[in-house]
DNA sequence: TGGATTTGACCGTG
DNA sequence: CACGGTCAAATCCA
């Protein structure tokens, strides 16, 4: 019989996968024994908690899915492209420990495919702002019939924890000049700050924060009762192309994560919620002393919803 | 000295 | 073939 060979990048993303999911499954098991029985007195972790790092695990496990799919289909072409091709996932061969710097390198410059599914989202900012992760610029290109050059950014965390994430920044023409950042693919990084910290943030009107929704099915819905941290109001401020009767916003919007491009993950359609392209605020209040309002446009594809300030 | 940035070269896509 | 995205050596800097 045969047996598949994975390339070794795609093993690894695939260990990944499995173990995101099965983190996923732990703390569903925790949050479900939670909605069971009482709560333990003096519990460390929150109902809340376990939703967000569910859903955490859940966002890690397409971004890696997502990443390796793109991985192997650009990897057809190249192994029947050139034999012995050098294209390797990361990079890693720089620690080789050979002195082939030289040729070997220069052979995988261009190893690489133009993303052209990964979802993007496109910011415009008065002023260079920290959105909370970490980047390296690896590249500036001048660009056609612009006037400013365009720098390149990735995730600092690329090679050590395999996080895709990239950036662009352009400075535009107009006047007074914006910054045109645009966001590529998900952190799958570890992030360092915290949701509340970034929703603390958000209040800042040049805080370069953004976050993940997500909508709720009725079993979470119930469970986050007493934890009021979601957004309790999203309404539609004005569409484009749909009349109003298509659409309707579920309104146990829900959930903050970590900063990066902001995605609206739908629940599957048997929960009844239709979104349509189009332009919405958020208010979000909580129990606790803040508040925020958002304000974008949201983009599907599928079940995933890219939502853009 | 190690990490970040700069910058010219390389290469895929349209 | 032009353009844009990425690579990687050289350089900078704390």
């Amino acid at each position: 019989m045969e047996s598949i060979t994975w390339p070794e990048n795609l093993l690894n993303d695939r260990k990944k996968a499995i173990h995101e999911l099965l983190r996923g499954r732990e703390f569903t098991n925790q949050l479900g024994a939670m909605l069971r029985g009482p709560l333990p007195a003096g519990g460390s972790v929150s109902a809340e908690d376990l939703l967000v790092k569910i859903m955490g695990s859940f966002r890690n496990t397409i971004s890696i899915l997502d990443s390796s799919e793109s991985d192997e289909v650009s990897q057809i072409p190249a192994s029947s492209r050139r034999l012995d091709s050098p294209c390797r996932d990361g990079r890693k061969s720089e620690d080789s420990g050979q002195s082939s710097k030289t040729s070997a390198f220069k052979d995988r410059r261009g190893c690489y495919k133009r993303r052209k599914n990964s979802h993007t989202s496109t910011k415009l900012t008065p002023n260079l702002i920290d959105d909370g992760h970490a980047w390296r610029k690896y590249g500036q290109k001048v660009i056609l019939n612009a006037k400013h050059p365009r720098n390149y950014f990735r995730c600092t965390h690329k090679f050590d924890q395999g996080c895709q994430a990239t950036k662009q920044v352009q400075m535009t023409e107009a006047e007074p000049a914006m910054y045109k950042t645009t966001y590529h693919g998900f952190h799958t990084c570890k992030n360092p700050l915290k949701a509340s910290q970034i929703i603390l943030d958000s209040t800042h009107p040049a805080s370069d924060s953004s976050y993940l929704l997500c909508f709720n099915s009725d079993r979470i819905q119930k469970s986050s009762d007493h934890h009021s941290l979601y957004p309790h109001l999203v309404k539609q401020e004005h569409k484009q192309n749909f009349p109003m009767s298509d659409y309707l916003m579920s309104p146990d919007l829900t959930t903050i994560d970590s900063p990066g491009p902001m995605t609206v993950l739908s629940p599957g359609s048997d929960h009844g919620d239709v979104i349509s392209s189009g332009v919405y605020s958020c208010t979000a209040s909580t129990h606790s002393s803040f508040g925020m309002d958002m304000m974008g446009s949201v983009d599907f594809d599928d079940d995933v919803f890219q939502f853009d300030f």
